[in-house]
DNA sequence: AGGTTTGCTGAAACCGTTTTCAGTCGCCGC
DNA sequence: GCGGCGACTGAAAACGGTTTCAGCAAACCT
C-alpha cells in the first residue's frame, strides 16, 4: 500500500458555489441559519453540489468571522490522576452533547507549562476556560477572566472570583470520620498530598482539624505523602492509643498509604483501618475492600461545562460555588472495633 | 466580587501597528518569522507596542492563512480506560515539546460518534490525527487521510495503510506465557474482552492459540470477559488439569477477572496464577501483587506524535508498524508451582 | 554623477467564512 | 400601467493574520 498524497486544496465554499452556480453568500446561508430564506430550486442545487464535492465548512475561518469557535480549554495539573481524568469525562461528554470540542492540556505541576498553557488555550480563542491546576499567574488568570468565562475545578484560586465546582469537603470528611468513629476507631491519620498551595487538601485537612475539635475522645494527626511515610506511619502505629484507622486524602495518598501499610507489614485493616476520598475501580481488590467516599466526578465536570455554558449564554451572576456531595460506601477496610 | 464582563475586542495585530506607528505587516514580520528583516529601531517600536498592549496573535486567524494549525487530534474509545490515559500523555507530552495543542474526542465506543468527532476534527483543520477506536468508518478515514497523516494506536484498521503503533503482541503473550510454563503452570485461560474487530485483541488471541500450538503438555481456553465470567472460571478451575493461571488480555479484563475469581471464593494466586497485560498503579496491592506485561504507553504515545511529525515534514515512506516491546514484571500471582 | 544593487518598509491581496446592503424580480393594489 | 412592496439573491466588506510585490532610500559600483 502507498503512502498517500494529501491533497493540497480542501473544497472551499467558493467550490460548492461556483459548482452550484450560486453566490458563497447563498451557499453560506445553507449551510448556517439563513436556509429558510432560500429558494427550493437553490437549496437543492447546493445541497448537490455539496453532496458532490464533499464540502465540509471550515471551523476556523467560520470562527475568525463569527469569534465563536465552540471550543473550550481544560487545563488539568495531573492528566494521570484518576480524579482529573474522571471529571474530564464528564466534561467531554458535555461538551460533545452539545457541539463543542475540547482542547487539553496538561502541565504536569509545573508552573512555567501552566502559564505557557493558558496563552496557547488563549490563542486558540477557546471560548471558555475550565481550569483544575495549582493557579499560581493568578493575575494571568484574572486577565483571562476578562475575554472568556472561566471555571474552576476543585482547586479555589484565592481572589479571582469565578465560579468553582467542586466537592463539599468538610461534609466528606466529615462522614468519614463519623464512620470512622462509630466502627470503633479512637486514633486517626489523615495522610494527604502535600497541603500547600491545594484549597481541597487545605480543607479537608482543616476540616478533620475542626472535626477532631469535637470529638475529644479520639485522637489525630496529619501526615504528608513523601520519602519516609512508612516509617512515620509505622510510629504512628506502634504508638497508637485505640484501634487506628488512616484516612487517605485523594486517590493518589490511598495509593501511597496501602503501598506504605503493606511494606509495613501490618495486617491490613485487621490492624488498621483505611477510608479513602475518591472512589478508584480497584479498591474492591486489595485485602477485603477499600472504604471509600466516591466523588461525583461525572457531576462536577457537566457541572463545571453547564457553569460555563451559561456565561456564555450571558449570564451575569456573582461567582458560584457548587460543592456537591460524596457518598459512602463502606467496605472491608473499617471492620467494626467496638 | 463582582461578575467581569467579557472584553468584545481583544487587541489586534493592526492595533499594535497603528500604535507604533508601522505596517501590520511589520508586525507580522516581528511575531514570525521575518524578525532579522527588521531595523533595530522599528523592532523597539513593535516591541513596545506590544508589551503597552498585552498583544497576543490570534491562532486561527494565522491558522487560516498559513494553513498550519498546530493542532493534532486524537480520537479516542474509552478515554477511562488507563491504557488510553497513558498513551494520551505520552502523546501530550511530546505535543507540548514542539509546540502542538491536542484535541481529545472520546467516542465512549459508539460508532456513530466516532463519525461525527472525525467530522469535528477535521473542520477544525487538525494537521495530524492518531486514532485510537474500533475503526468503523473505514471509508471515511481514508478520505481523511488524503487530507492529513493519521496514526494508528494499538488497534489496526484494515485496508487504511497508516502508520500503526502498537505492542508487539505476540512478543509479550510469549513472554507472559512463557513465565507460566516456566513457573510450573499447565492449564491456562486468556481473559479478554470481547474480541471482535479489534486487532490488538485477536492478535493477543492468536499468539495464545499458536503457543499452546507449540506446547502440547500445556492445555488452555480462551475467555471472553462478560456477565458470567465467574461462572465460566469457576467451571474451568474445576476441571482444570494440573496447576491453572489466568492470563488477562489488558488492564480491564484483569479487573473482571479479579473481581470475578475472588468472588469465586478461590484463594487468589495460591489456588490460581494470575498474569496481567498492562501494567496498573494498583497491581501491587492485590494479594501479593499481579504479575504484569507493562507496555510502554508513554513511548507508544510519543513514537505516534513522531510518526505524524515526520508524515507532516513531509516524509513519505510506506506506511510503518512500529511494535515495542513489553517489560515483564513479576510479582506474587505466578508463584512457582513446579 | 548616474545607474544598480541592496535592504527595509508598507499597501494590498488573500485565506474561507459571515454579514450587510443594495439590487432584481414578480406581484399587488389602484 | 405603474409605484410599491416582499422575498430572494449576490457583490463586497469584514474577521486577523501572512505574503507578495512594489517603492524608496542608501550604499555600491564604474
Amino acid at each position: 500500500m502507498s503512502t498517500p498524497v494529501y491533497r493540497t486544496h480542501r473544497v472551499t465554499m467558493e467550490d460548492v458555489a461556483r459548482h452550484a452556480g450560486v453566490s458563497k453568500a447563498s451557499v453560506s446561508r445553507f449551510i448556517g441559519e439563513g436556509r429558510g430564506l432560500l429558494t427550493e430550486a437553490i437549496a437543492e442545487r447546493i445541497e448537490n453540489a455539496i453532496g458532490a464535492l464533499g464540502y465540509r465548512p471550515n471551523q476556523m475561518a467560520r470562527a475568525l468571522k463569527r469569534g465563536r469557535t465552540r471550543l473550550l480549554g481544560m487545563l488539568v495539573a495531573d492528566i494521570r490522576n484518576p480524579y482529573s481524568i474522571a471529571v474530564m469525562h464528564g466534561v467531554e461528554t458535555a461538551c460533545r452533547q452539545h457541539g463543542y470540542s475540547l482542547v487539553v492540556s496538561n502541565t504536569d505541576r509545573d508552573p512555567e507549562q501552566e502559564r505557557r498553557q493558558l496563552a496557547a488555550l488563549r490563542s486558540y480563542n477557546v471560548e471558555g476556560l475550565i481550569v483544575n491546576t495549582l493557579g499560581q499567574h493568578v493575575e494571568q488568570l484574572r486577565q483571562l477572566q476578562h475575554e472568556l468565562p472561566i471555571v474552576l475545578v476543585d482547586r479555589k484560586v484565592e481572589g479571582l472570583g469565578s465560579d468553582l465546582v467542586g466537592l463539599a469537603n468538610a461534609h466528606a470528611v466529615g462522614q468519614a470520620l463519623d464512620h470512622l468513629a462509630e466502627r470503633g476507631y479512637r486514633d486517626l491519620v489523615l495522610v494527604s498530598e502535600p497541603i500547600l498551595g491545594t484549597s481541597s487538601r487545605r480543607e479537608r485537612a482543616q476540616a478533620f482539624e475542626q472535626w477532631l475539635a469535637g470529638h475529644a475522645n479520639i485522637r489525630g494527626q496529619l501526615m504528608e505523602t513523601g520519602a519516609d511515610l512508612g516509617h512515620r506511619l509505622g510510629a504512628w502505629h506502634a504508638a497508637a492509643m485505640g484501634p487506628g484507622a488512616v484516612f487517605c486524602a485523594n486517590g493518589l495518598a490511598a495509593l501511597a498509604a496501602t503501598l506504605a501499610l503493606r511494606e509495613l507489614g501490618v495486617r491490613l485493616f485487621d490492624d488498621i483501618g483505611l477510608v479513602a476520598l475518591d472512589d478508584l475501580q480497584w479498591y474492591p481488590l486489595v485485602g477485603t475492600g477499600i472504604t471509600a467516599l466516591a466523588q461525583p466526578t461525572q457531576a462536577i465536570g457537566e457541572q463545571a461545562f453547564q457553569c460555563l455554558l451559561q456565561r456564555l449564554q450571558g449570564e451575569r451572576c456573582p461567582p458560584r460555588d457548587l460543592s456537591l456531595e460524596a457518598q459512602l460506601i463502606i467496605r472491608g477496610s473499617t471492620p467494626d472495633r467496638t
